[in-house]
DNA sequence: CCCAAGAGTGAAACACGTTCCTTCGTGAGT
DNA sequence: ACTCACGAAGGAACGTGTTTCACTCTTGGG
């Protein structure tokens, strides 16, 4: 958390060495295996004691590599963390492919996405608290892990709106509406994690801002 | 940052003690001007290196206090911090008060008042960074100086809304928009913060906002 | 089969938020 | 003026994120 404007090591360029960051795919077997274990223990940790629990020895004591190879791939904290939650939002948004979004009206559908989601966070409060203080803590060396968070919500919501998996044309406009949700779910679910509304609220603020968008 | 759901020590029932976190005016007279010489070093801490120069140390030995007489005074950082912006978040209101938002339209004048006070944080960038930094990391122990924060940006977002410096009526779906708007400029504030969105993008993104919602 | 280079290891050291303890000064009540 | 309670001072100490470094292991090319 210290020194967030610097960052020499690890330039990111994808091509230069090896499993980096935002690289979650290259690599050897062997690194590949190291990176899931590192991000599995980030799971477990944050899930049983949220933010504080995820401390780096604790991390890399349970994914059984050193101190130092957790910070080869993770150069911080947050980048561990946004990561972890990167990656969870990309199995969702694979599932999300696979069929069509319930509901009569992009209304109720865009809000069964929603709050489905919702719930799954708010089924683990621990977890879904370290990954958003993660998130709101990113700086600029994370912009990689957070786009890649933001487009797959974009993307669950744009299927939503449409009703069909296929991602077709998206308006501007719709691009802005889209926009401006994920915003109100960032906000109202930072709010959730920071005890300052309850699970009602959230999916109250959400469905308020649907409507008002898509009237 | 470390135990955020522990916190013993400060019941904050105003009664019990004195100058506690969030009570600006109580205490003695010694009491309130330690009180200011610590958010005044806090600001100009921030204003020069942001949330990371904004050291407990540097804090207590700027504004000559004792390390743990700003313990007792801000219970963790992240209190100061939010102590502060609240503060400045204040007198922002105060000045909003004194004469008629100017701008044709309700859009026109929402985004003159976002757009100047948006201008006014980027004018002063580390300091912004600190404070939203902080404002994001807040838990439900700093409820208090967030709501304060809240409230004076919904103040001046209505009073701007109606074009006048009384407050009025504010329907429900009145407050609802200015809801999302706020969350709409709070998120755009972190992207900017954290190096994800430039000024104009900020601008932007809010001038939509505004438009889909009062259409 | 051997070697150089890169990866991984482990421990120590550092920085900074936070806690804790001990001592001092001061103002209110007597 | 005396004492007592309490806030403040000053600083040591602790926990955890991060860095560093010397060493070992693995691996792919010759």
């Amino acid at each position: 958390m210290t020194s967030v404007s610097t960052e020499p090591r690890n330039t990111d360029d994808a091509a230069s060495t090896g499993a980096q960051t935002s690289a979650p795919t290259g690599g050897s077997a062997a690194q590949r295996e190291r990176r899931r274990r590192i991000l599995d223990a980030t799971i477990s940790l944050a899930a049983e004691g949220g933010f504080d629990a995820v401390q780096m020895r604790a991390v890399a004591e349970q994914a059984e590599v050193a101190l130092g190879t957790l910070y080869r791939y993770f150069p911080s904290k947050i980048h561990l963390l946004v990561s972890a939650l990167a990656r969870e939002f990309t199995k969702d948004v694979d599932r999300s492919a696979i069929r069509a979004t319930p509901g009569e009206t992009a209304h109720e559908r865009i809000m069964y996405v929603l709050n489905r989601r919702t719930r799954a966070l708010q089924k683990q409060p621990k977890l879904t608290e370290a990954l958003v203080r993660a998130f709101m803590f990113a700086d600029q060396s994370v912009t990689g892990e957070i786009h890649e968070v933001g487009t797959s919500l974009t993307t669950v919501i744009a299927r939503a709106m449409h009703g069909t998996p296929d991602h077709g044309e998206v308006t501007e406009e719709e691009a802005a509406i889209i926009r401006i949700i994920s915003d109100v779910w960032l906000s109202a679910l930072i709010s959730w994690v920071t005890g300052r509304m309850d699970e009602k609220d959230v999916e109250k603020s959400i469905d308020v801002a649907v409507r008002l968008l898509l009237r």
